[in-house]
DNA sequence: TTTTGCCCTGAATGCGCTTACAATTGCTCA
DNA sequence: TGAGCAATTGTAAGCGCATTCAGGGCAAAA
């Protein structure tokens, strides 16, 4: 029965709607027995402030917007999501979603955006890859003047970014593999545009060059368009003369592609082919033998993004570190030592 | 700049704030031109009426929740929830979404409602499976009084359900392989517990009727407890003497373990083994042949469910028929004739 | 004692909207 | 022509909170 409102707890408190109105919002300048006597009386009435009432009071909606691509399986956005979720109760905030088909317009995102932050009230943005790289999304979101916080973006000049360490976690995959034995190791990128494809390259080639392996750009496939053209980009690894022992793929879903040219060309996995993937993505499981991948912590990274994005940027809070955990080699069956 | 408040409009058209108000609501009891110059009024200003205000006025958040087990996966919530989101767009209303894990205690859940509906206001609930199943939190959300809608659930006596016909779905695909020529067809069920499981189990038995095939226990899987037993059960089906020439499975992750197993066993898909599976779940693109399906119309169960919640569970608008497209069969590569 | 200043508290106001209810208009019909 | 009624429009109040500013209390300084 959330009937109680800030007046009856007054009144049981003996004290003014002010005063109760200070301890709600931890205001100082209240003495600790008036503080307590008004915490005493809320429980008492099991009095939960009326958030609309305070919307209007202060013109904030205390809801904040996640931006997504809908991709048929976004695990990605889903674990942000889940992470955002715990920073807004925490902070007594809520998360309006808003998935976009990949094929949607700029122009129809940019009048939704409008939409959420006219109608909505929306007080904030957090901008899931790739839709945080598209310019259009971005100065759409600019012009509502909405705080925004990217992730894994590599354009921070405007706004707030937070990343995991994707270099760090791709030479983790890399030197898994030169550990095992590998120096023939070929790098399947499906990520190019987004930022996590540059980074996820740079790692590779930061752990060659670690170890003193030389790059051979044969054994490097970068490709963008359409989806045949990963499988192409896989055969053109896999069937060459001098073809590499090892496949770090930038993420999973190319990674069960290279199964299935590595079937077609009775190469089996890991004896005559090792394979890392990257992202950990749930979707993999199906994968026989089951892939050894790198895990990042993309639900922290939804919860730093909701909590900076409430403290710092809404509420102007002093800034505090936040802790992330490092990516992970999740080692499974996809990779085994190199043999003669 | 949505500055401009009521009052202003009415000013604007000449009329007062209430008149306005009316137009806004759609009430009736307007003339054409006051109601047409109101309109020119809101548009000249670019007016849009402060959600929290009305909020607070009508006691009202225009919130509805969803709640799911958040899966790694589940692409089933992610379509629900693109449907719900239109039809919300379209009513104004905002979604509130709430995934759970699925080690979630009922009693952690029935906390977490009650503060969605104490604090955010939510209106109303739409309920995904398998948490739509779960009795201890129907009885929570119950308790809370606000309206629910739940999908595919067995238990319509207390709130309104809805789904697809999932009977005729299974049907759909075991006739298919009848008309390939099957006869020994194997049903592997993984969604025991769920209303989806027992339905498809029903088309199955249907089909077979419809074409006088007798069920053959032995050629019938259905297990819950943990991930290895799915793959017993798989290897019950497949393992036998008389083994079934094509299994229907209930959903495609089941069918991705089936794969694997055929593979195991030198069975090729489809010239040794056909496979229908249940969902068309994006996961099972990975998989090689790509996989014999059933669509369902999951989108548009969201978008029904969101739209029944609103104006007939909500605003008791009247009932209106909303239709819902039928069950399709998505044929791949992972069907083909009985060969002898 | 009075004064100064600071800490704490309270009364009054209004955010922008909807809702009862009151008032007006326009129309019909005797 | 004016009563009578329905259709249409207006007025005033207040939802529950935060905010402004004025006031009361108390200690240290004069």
């Amino acid at each position: 029965m959330s009937k109680a409102t800030i007046g009856d707890v007054a009144k049981a408190a003996g004290v003014s709607k002010k005063t109760v109105s200070r301890v709600l919002n931890n205001e100082p300048g209240v003495r600790k027995e008036t503080r307590d006597a008004v915490t005493t009386a809320i429980k008492k009435l099991d009095y939960i402030p009326n958030l609309n009432a305070r919307r209007l009071r202060t013109n904030q909606s205390y809801l904040i917007g996640v931006l997504y691509i809908d991709y048929p399986t976004n695990f990605y956005g889903s674990l942000i999501l889940n992470g955002a979720i715990k920073a807004c109760d925490k902070l007594g905030y809520d998360l309006l979603i808003r998935p976009f088909a990949s094929e949607n317009p700029a122009g129809e995102i940019a009048t939704t955006l409008r939409h959420m932050v006219e109608r909505s009230n929306v007080d904030g943005f957090i901008v899931v890859p790739p839709l945080c790289e598209d310019q259009a999304v971005i100065a759409a979101l600019e012009e509502t003047g909405t705080p925004i916080v990217k992730i894994a973006s590599l354009d921070d000049t405007s706004s707030y970014c937070l990343h995991s360490d994707e270099v760090e976690g791709a030479q983790l995959a890399v030197e898994h593999l030169i550990n095992l034995g590998h120096s023939k190791i070929g790098f399947l990128n499906y990520l190019v545009g987004h930022a996590a494809g540059k980074w996820r390259y740079e790692g590779y080639q930061q752990a060659l060059t670690k170890y003193g392996i030389e790059e051979n750009p044969d054994w490097v496939a970068q490709f963008v368009y359409g989806e045949n053209t990963l499988e192409q980009a896989c055969r053109k690894l896999l069937c060459q003369e001098n073809r590499p022992t090892a496949i770090f793929t930038a993420n999973d879903a190319s990674a069960a592609v290279v199964y299935r040219i590595a079937s077609q060309l009775k190469l089996r996995i890991p004896y005559d082919l090792s394979v890392v993937g990257f992202d950990d993505d749930p979707a993999a499981l199906n994968l026989w033998p089951p892939l050894t991948t790198i895990k990042q912590p993309v639900a922290e990274l939804g919860y730093n993004a909701a909590t900076i994005l409430i403290e710092q940027i809404i509420r102007h809070q002093a800034k505090r570190e936040l802790p992330l955990s490092p990516s992970e080699l999740v080692v499974r069956n996809s990779t085994g030592p190199l043999l003669e």
